[in-house]
DNA sequence: CCACAACCTGACCAACCGGTCAAGAAAATT
DNA sequence: AATTTTCTTGACCGGTTGGTCAGGTTGTGG
């Protein structure tokens, strides 16, 4: 009289499925592009046939949508270490610290994102035009703070954002590059601690930032 | 009796069609990847048919090599205000104008190369390995004596190249994005300068960059 | 003026792609 | 146990793609 029986499958497959898909998907149009990936070859990866991708995602292009829209949201999460900081050096430090660390534990989604805007943002230029714009204008109002209690340097807060996504997503989009110079080999722990330490400090030290006005 | 007639056409036709084709070539494989992009469409946009780009180049890997080798060649050349530079703030500084100059005139070759290693570089990988290593080690070896004459602090050369790459490329290869959160206008002339002065100036007082030994 | 080489191109083809569908298997509900 | 809903899948289809090719045109050298 088991209870709950051991059965794996409830009406959990649908959750499983799609995760199983989404995962397959964001590692195959990281690697091929949006016009290089086929459902043929997401489907060998998520290990299913392909019209079961069909089931659950109707078109080729609500799938990509959705892996987009995961990787965005996924990316405005890592902007809570921004908020509540007292100053530059604790917000942008552990911002920078939290973009290095996406870079690192998930680069095929930087990726997919660092396509998607090349192309011209042809599925998520309405994101760009709404939530991405409110977050970047109240990240610069943050930072306006900062310059005018005078913790920082008056740098124009725009360009110094830029800086950041560029330097820390470069880590994962251009991953391949960066491994190749450094003999094939991938970064291990001590190297992906000089590289977050060293693009700290020419950050922080750059907008001179300190933690009393002086 | 006109010793020149004007015929435009003599043996630079092949040199004439392939620039036309190339050039046709970069902008179809920014804007679409290698896989979206069509020899139909670079065919319309050259203004020639599609037949003829297959007289010219035999198949769409051999055109696209071209395009990435080509702006290989391009990308190294900004390097010469390196060498004869008296420190970092002659050397990285004309750098930095140089390749922010180039994601200004040149953005969509800088997609394709972005593009490419971001596929883990199935095209240029042996110039990776061969022609950028060393040229990668000779600019990092101009640093550290930059380092060792004191007119730096001691930052790893290899993060604050990966830096200038990141920070600059990022105006071309993200510039859509850019564009966006800038009400949609692209950047005018000001608008250049003032990003090149920040990124300059954050990163030159990043690394503490002086003319004489302190 | 001739012969040869370089260039041009419409028509065509096999391969592949995204997407459909019908028929059934498995789960959930009653 | 019956019924309904959800899930699974091989086979199939129209459209597109990279690439070919034969026949023609244009330019060049003698």
């Amino acid at each position: 009289m088991p209870a709950v029986p051991r059965t794996i499958s409830k009406k959990i497959i649908r959750q499983e499925n799609e995760k199983l898909i989404l995962e397959a998907a964001e590692k195959v149009f990281a690697e091929a592009g949006f016009g290089g990936a086929t459902m043929q070859l997401i489907a060998d990866v998520a290990g299913l046939p392909k019209a079961n991708l069909h089931y659950y995602f109707p078109t080729k292009e609500a799938l990509y949508r959705q892996v987009v829209e995961s990787i965005f949201h996924d990316w405005l999460d890592a902007a809570a270490y921004f908020d509540d900081a007292e100053g530059p050096i604790d917000g942008l430090g552990a911002y920078i610290d939290a973009k290095m660390e996406i870079s690192r534990s998930h680069p095929a989604g930087s990726k997919v994102w660092a396509s998607e805007i090349m192309h011209r943002a042809p599925v998520i230029q309405d994101y760009l035009e709404t939530t991405l714009r409110d977050w970047t204008e109240d990240r610069v109002a943050v930072i306006q703070t900062w310059i005018d209690r005078g913790l920082m340097d008056p740098v124009d807060p725009h360009h110094l954002l830029y800086m950041v996504w560029a330097t820390t997503q470069h880590y994962a989009d251009f991953g391949h590059q960066i491994e190749t110079l450094n003999n094939g080999q991938p970064f291990d722990d001590d190297q992906w601690k000089r590289a977050k330490d060293t693009v700290k400090s020419i950050i922080l030290r750059g907008i001179n930032a300190r933690a009393r006005r002086v």
